[in-house]
DNA sequence: AATGCCATGTAACGAGTTACATGATTGC
DNA sequence: GCAATCATGTAACTCGTTACATGGCATT
């Protein structure tokens, strides 16, 4: 149900075609929710329907025309409702927890393999997001106004950054303990 | 796709029916995978179809009958097959997150109150897993034999406490940032 | 008499994934 | 000539949630 929210919040941001929404599910908004361009572009028919978003064709030169989506006065309200309502935290998903107890039942340590690459997706993120925060958080000027949006944005990141420290804390320790069970290795 | 998965794990631990099922997915399969009985039902019939799984049926006295489900050959094949093969990491989606980056368009004091309530039920869970891993794994006898399931059963709940520590470090420093945006309160 | 637990399910819908399809321009 | 980027979509499918439905037994 989050998924028309967080096309709200980024449009807000800034206004775009559904292209540009694909690629920043894939950087800065990807932080902590995901989409693919197929169901955005189908997301964004129906809220342009229902009235919540505002369409402007952009011909442009030397590329393909684009369709501009930024948030009507209804989106916002919509926007504004959600934000007041109570929403129950996401159920967890890992899978590699799920292959974890199931090696039980089988050999322990073909799993170091494949925890230890998750370990390494998990620091490329983390390096990721590192780069992203000097990038666009670091050196901040304290006379700069404070600037709400910024340090929301920030406030996000630092969640990020504090997701993927636990996971490789935590990958450390599972292969710790399957090295434990697997001593040949 | 790893709900399959999830159950031939649950079910080699211990056979069970898929209420029982749906109540371990609420407590110790709960810390790392969600499936409400609905869902369970109809992929314990798929599995069985597919000979995945074995059913008997048992009659019970003061209560109605069960059907009690195990994992068979085929099934143990295909748990084998999946944890060789590589998995990608979940994708992140939080919902709080695009509330959070959505306050920069509302007030953010509005949030506050949500975020406290996130940060409680956080701390609720935190407080559930470390009584589980008193209770299952407190006090462990030294000179027990090693078991690999209970090792990596406790591996994945270090996981979750890990999870919900994170969670509370990160929801007050949110705190405090929504708290200087809005120094009224 | 009402509530809650045990036990199983169906139906309808919305969310998300994967594969396929098109077509122009830009850079190597 | 080939691949990548920009830009939009359809179709088929699986996964997951919510609401509804049934019915006996045990407890308060």
């Amino acid at each position: 149900m989050a998924l028309e929210h967080a096309i709200l919040v980024s449009l807000l941001e800034k206004p775009g075609s559904g292209y540009e929404l694909a690629r920043r599910f894939e950087r800065s908004i990807g932080y902590f929710w995901t989409a693919t361009h197929q169901q955005i572009y189908r997301v964004l028919k129906r809220m342009e329907a229902d009235g919540r978003l505002d369409v402007r064709e952009v011909p442009q030169r030397s590329r393909p025309d684009k369709k501009e989506y930024s948030v009507s006065a209804l989106g916002q309200a919509c926007l504004s409702e959600w934000l007041h309502e109570p929403i129950q935290p996401e159920s967890v998903r890992h899978d590699l927890a799920v292959k974890i107890r199931g090696a039980a039942f089988d050999d322990p340590a073909a799993l170091i393999q494949e925890v230890e690459r998750h370990r390494r997706l998990h620091g490329d993120r983390l390096a990721h997001y590192l780069a992203g925060e000097r990038r666009d958080f670091g050196a901040s000027d304290a006379s700069a106004a404070p600037d709400a949006g910024r340090e929301l944005q920030h406030a996000v990141l630092r969640g990020g950054i504090a997701y993927e420290r636990m996971m490789l804390a935590w990958l450390d320790d599972v292969l710790a303990t399957l090295h434990r069970l697997a001593p040949g290795l």
